[in-house]
DNA sequence: GTCTATAACCGGATAGAC
DNA sequence: GTCTATCCGGTTATAGAC
């Protein structure tokens, strides 16, 4: 199993297969969206999914390990939306605030056609079992990709005066923020995701003016303070302190 | 997670009911709780349950409307159980930050024997549909008896000097607060769930720091646009605006 | 070797007799 | 309030068709 986003289109077209299983595969994804859509995951049977399609059931399963699976492929297609989404804003703006903001706004609309099932997603999404889970072990070539996304959103952005203890860690810390944003939204019931915008909106104007700040003499314990506490984080994360789970996979049989 | 621990004990004791199936409940809860903790949630099936514990697979339906319910009645106990533990704490310190410590490190502790569910557990909470979901209509009062806990924290601390706009805001940013480290806390793989020990003992420190921060003037403005933002969301979660979620337009067509 | 189809299996949930 | 008999749907095994 390859990461939960995927990559564009790595085993998905092993070797120069022509088509028709290709196309089956594709046929069953959207017809599993389309019922997705129409009536929620829950009530999606897997067997309705191959009806419609016109295959069998165990063809689905040929297709996609699981039901699951089904909701990570189409993942993986909101997240290359998102990049191409996000080109023109990186390529105009050049202050901080706006290129966050537009990176944020299209995220926003690129993910808001699959509110609907958001639920399940991010029901699979917080289990740290699954691979799903964005600080997930299988999840960090994506984690790093999109927060790469947030570092080329800093880089570009003309007069932003940053502390260097800070720079290093702000794309990551950018990308929390963002899946904190995500996680409201989730749960978000307001009509048109009102609250949802108006919470990114805000913060990012808290986020930039923050960030200005940060270099200013009054707050340096506190933003010292802070960066310690970020890089041990992330640094027994990358190593886990106890050799226990050399399993280097879903481990967890300790207490 | 103190969220959706679920209301104290409302229907498990519905009046003052002495008898058999009192029991009878009792013992499947226990039952299904040891299989749990032997073999995790997904491994024990309800008929194993209902098997050891010497009952029809029809009787522990009887008593649980699903093998969800049964985690919430557990959940309800190590809500209990940091009430109880945080008495002392309480009574006996008096500054801010060894109140806020001793709360979540009581926390912390209450939920440790539970590490081990807490996948299916967020799993569960992190669905908008579930009524364990912290944030939902249902765990509202668990939500504000939470919250009203934190205010605890609060009210008791001497020489605590915060201005009045935050300190109407603090115990329910002080929940939020809380809600982040149980989240980390539920995907830490650490030995003895260091980082997020870790994690809690620093933020406490930046969160006392910050909040004595508060009143100076260069972070006025700051602070202003933050809690507004905080009383907006806040306001119009009270009053949604809309009734239905699917009405309206994405909100991002604004420019 | 690539794909499809059929027939189970398993476990959560329900109906209804006693 | 407790049981047995089913249902239902995700998943798997497997036989074969192309």
């Amino acid at each position: 199993m390859s990461g939960p986003e995927v990559i564009p289109m790595p085993e998905e077209v092993p070797a120069g297969r022509t088509g028709k299983g290709e196309q089956t595969r594709a046929l069953i994804l959207e017809t599993a969206l389309e019922l997705f859509r129409e009536r929620g995951y829950e009530d999606t049977t897997m067997r309705a999914i191959a009806e419609r399609a016109g295959v069998a059931l165990g063809s689905t399963y040929y297709y996609f390990r699981s039901k699951e699976a089904l909701i990570q492929s189409f993942y993986g297609r909101t997240h290359q939306e998102h990049l191409a989404a996000v080109g023109g804003v990186l390529a105009d703006e050049r202050t901080f605030r706006a290129r966050l903001l537009g990176v944020m706004r299209a995220k926003l609309e690129t993910i808001e056609p699959y509110h609907r099932f958001s639920g399940i997603l991010f029901k699979t999404a917080a289990d740290p079992e699954s691979p799903l889970n964005p600080f997930s072990q299988e999840s960090r070539p994506v984690r790093e990709e999109a927060t790469e996304l947030f570092a080329e959103v800093v880089r570009g952005s003309e007069g932003l005066r940053v502390p260097p203890d800070l720079m290093a860690e702000l794309p990551g810390l950018l990308w929390t923020w963002h899946m904190g944003i995500v996680l409201f939204w989730i749960h978000d019931r307001s009509p048109g995701r009102a609250r949802t915008w108006r919470l990114m909106e805000r913060t990012v104007e808290l986020v930039a003016r923050l960030v200005q700040l940060a270099g200013n003499p009054l707050l340096a314990p506190l933003r010292k303070l802070t960066l310690r506490l970020v890089r041990e984080l992330r640094d027994d994360e990358a190593a886990p302190a106890g050799e226990a789970d050399e399993s280097g996979e879903v481990g967890g049989t300790r207490t």
